[in-house]
DNA sequence: TCTCTATTAATAAAAATTATCAACAAGGAA
DNA sequence: TTCCTTGTTGATAATTTTTATTAATAGAGA
């Protein structure tokens, strides 16, 4: 079964075309907006609708398929959801990249919060800056 | 001299009626986002109208005076810039309070990002979750 | 295959942001 | 202080982004 028809049925979303089409998308290119997934998968099925796209995006991310990347100065990117990360953001470029977030900047963030009495669902590191090719 | 006076100056920028409201309403709620804004300072300057607000927050971002802060299935808020630092951001009442951010976080997210040879400019370290009042 | 219900496409509507431009005000020069 | 230049404001139009509506369609279980 591929592997993002099993993510929709995991959460219970009907599996359509339209979906899996959007998650390859996303997936392909491991942060994307919203004007970026429609352009894409029209190639592919130029009947596709916008409205499509805002309501998938929505619901996915509401199950819990999807991660919202609010970015600054910027629309925001979506991203298969997966364990939290840090986001190296390019203000050139724009592109956005994963790194590892190690342990011990977990712990540290976790007692912060404790001592706020805040309990924490999921951690956003952002870096912004310039990424290697831009700086080249 | 008032202090949001001296901080237009600081960077350029005419000393407005609207502009020194706009900082004042800012650094009362810490973060805020521009509808509320407008709301606000429209209490005291019935005439003020979106777009001033608008263009002034982009304005100010770009010069400085301001940092934006994108949040997930939010608006932006925006607060003064100042030194990097931590966003306990609530989901139940959207409220943004600032933690410090310890320098053990800081010089091991620069040793990720040196890595990848990205510039770092500036860290965004956001953490989502419910806060005290709400978990009350 | 049939049935039920969620999803899609198309489009309208609403909400958010940006652009335009004449009137006005800030700040420096005289 | 007054004048002058230039940036800013307010009003509004235009654009862009997002959400809502609804009839037709397609997925998934019986």
């Amino acid at each position: 079964m591929p592997i993002h028809t099993k993510l929709l049925k995991e959460h219970s979303l009907k599996v359509t075309f339209q979906r899996t089409q959007i998650l390859d998308v996303i997936e392909k290119h491991g942060h994307i907006a919203i004007e970026a997934i429609y352009d894409e998968v029209s190639k592919i099925h130029s009947s596709l609708s916008l409205a499509t796209i805002y309501k998938n995006i929505v619901t996915m991310v509401d199950r819990g398929v999807l991660r919202e990347v609010p970015i600054a100065g910027d629309k925001s990117k979506y991203e298969i959801k997966k364990d939290d990360h840090i986001h190296l953001i390019c203000k050139e470029c724009s592109s956005v990249t994963d790194q590892h977030l190690d342990d011990s900047t977990i712990s540290t963030t976790q007692n912060i919060a404790n001592s706020s009495s805040f309990a924490v669902e999921h951690r956003e590191v952002n870096l912004y800056g310039v990424c290697r090719d831009c700086s080249a």
